[in-house]
DNA sequence: TATTCGTGGGA
DNA sequence: TTCCCAAGAAT
């Protein structure tokens, strides 16, 4: 049965639906999977150009999963994230293998792929497959608790149960991944975190929080945790008109990516314990600390760093050539073909710049 | 279950 | 400046 919020819901929508890249009469399964492993954690004004590159460049789950992983987190960067990207290709590689290439239209053997969550797999069962799943994004989250008063914090577990419970419940059948994208819209245009337009809210007569004047309260949120403050050091190692990068481990934080060596240090420390004798075994010669390029602060979401960068040169003598190893010797042109995290890139056009070339020192 | 994962934009 | 947070998932 149709209730009477999703009547209204997908009236509203059928005047008010954003045109957006990937949504089309007939969708793309693979192409409503770029767009939603994009568009995690991320405004869609930013994921827009990304995914018109990324279709591009990568026009089919096959052309995907047959690419190699740094021409991956190359389309990526800049998009933060990058486990998502490294997720994507996995799992385009386990279409293939596991489902002869095609992504299935079931929500647990969706959710069994690699990036694929809850939100993520009622999202292309019911956009891409037209399946009747329910979705629980940070706007439709945020819509119910208005709705229905949530009164306990969004983001605890009875609090989530409660919220999955209401858009499962609340869902019209037949239209769901309308009904789905709807709510987001509203979400991000009308019941916005702040100042919502309810005066516009084609719910409002059926919203307990906006009855109640409590719009501003909910959802109920929780309280974070302190942001750490860290000081990070990086070398800018010149030879030879190249600059030496080192690869990052494949999980975690920037992982797969490309950087310029260095870490976390103590404070008035200049190179990192380690990196160093690191450099010395991977070379064979000793690095000389020279003059600093510039100091870098960044505020990241759970985190902030204070980096010091710093060009640098190997003592005389002829360093070993690097084979199979995570480190590279690349010149400044051949940057780009690196992907590479945000303060890093920016530390590798610096370098471009015509007063920052050679080996001042 | 609580943390860890980027980046950019708005108030 | 500071804080929030945006179509979450993995561990």
């Amino acid at each position: 049965m149709q209730t009477e919020i999703a009547e209204r819901l997908l009236e509203w929508y059928d005047q008010h639906a954003r045109s957006l890249p990937w949504r089309k009469r007939d969708p793309d399964p693979y192409a409503v999977w770029v767009s939603e492993s994009m568009l995690q954690q991320t405004r869609v004004e930013t994921v827009i150009p990304y995914y018109e590159r990324w279709m591009a460049r990568f026009p089919t789950l096959a052309a995907l999963a047959s690419a190699g992983e740094q021409d991956v987190l190359q389309a990526w960067e800049g998009l933060g994230y990058y486990s998502r990207a490294r997720n994507l290709h996995r799992a385009a590689r386990q279409v293939m293998e596991r489902f002869a290439g095609r992504l299935p239209a079931d929500r647990a053997a969706l959710e069994s792929l690699p990036g694929i969550g809850r939100y993520t797999a009622g999202a292309i069962a019911s956009i891409a497959f037209g399946l009747d799943e329910p979705a629980l994004d940070g706007n439709i989250r945020r819509v119910y608790a208005r709705l229905f008063d949530v009164e306990v914090p969004a983001r605890s577990p009875d609090g989530e149960k409660r919220l999955w419970d209401l858009a499962a419940k609340n869902l019209p059948a037949g239209r769901a991944g309308d009904f789905n994208q709807a709510l987001m819209d509203l979400g991000a245009s009308v019941c916005t975190p702040r100042s919502p337009s309810c005066r516009l809210c084609p719910l409002n007569g059926s919203c307990r929080a906006f009855a109640l004047g409590v719009q501003e309260e909910r959802p109920v949120l929780t309280a974070r945790a302190p942001i750490p403050h860290y000081t990070v050091t990086a070398a800018v190692l010149h030879r030879n008109g190249s600059v030496l990068i080192a690869r990052r481990p494949s999980r975690g934080l920037l992982g797969g990516l490309w950087e310029f060596p260095g870490g976390k240090v103590e404070a008035g420390e200049t190179l990192p314990q380690g990196l160093a004798r690191e450099i010395r075994e991977e070379l064979g010669a000793d690095i000389e600390v020279g003059q600093p390029v510039g100091v870098y602060q960044h505020a990241f979401t759970h985190f902030r760093i204070t980096l010091h960068a710093f060009h640098c040169r190997l003592a005389a003598g002829e360093p070993r050539p690097l084979e199979a190893s995570e480190l590279r010797w690349v010149t400044p042109a051949d940057l780009g073909q690196f992907p590479m995290g945000k303060v890093d890139r920016r530390i590798s056009k610096e370098l471009v710049r015509p007063e920052s070339q050679g080996d001042e020192f």
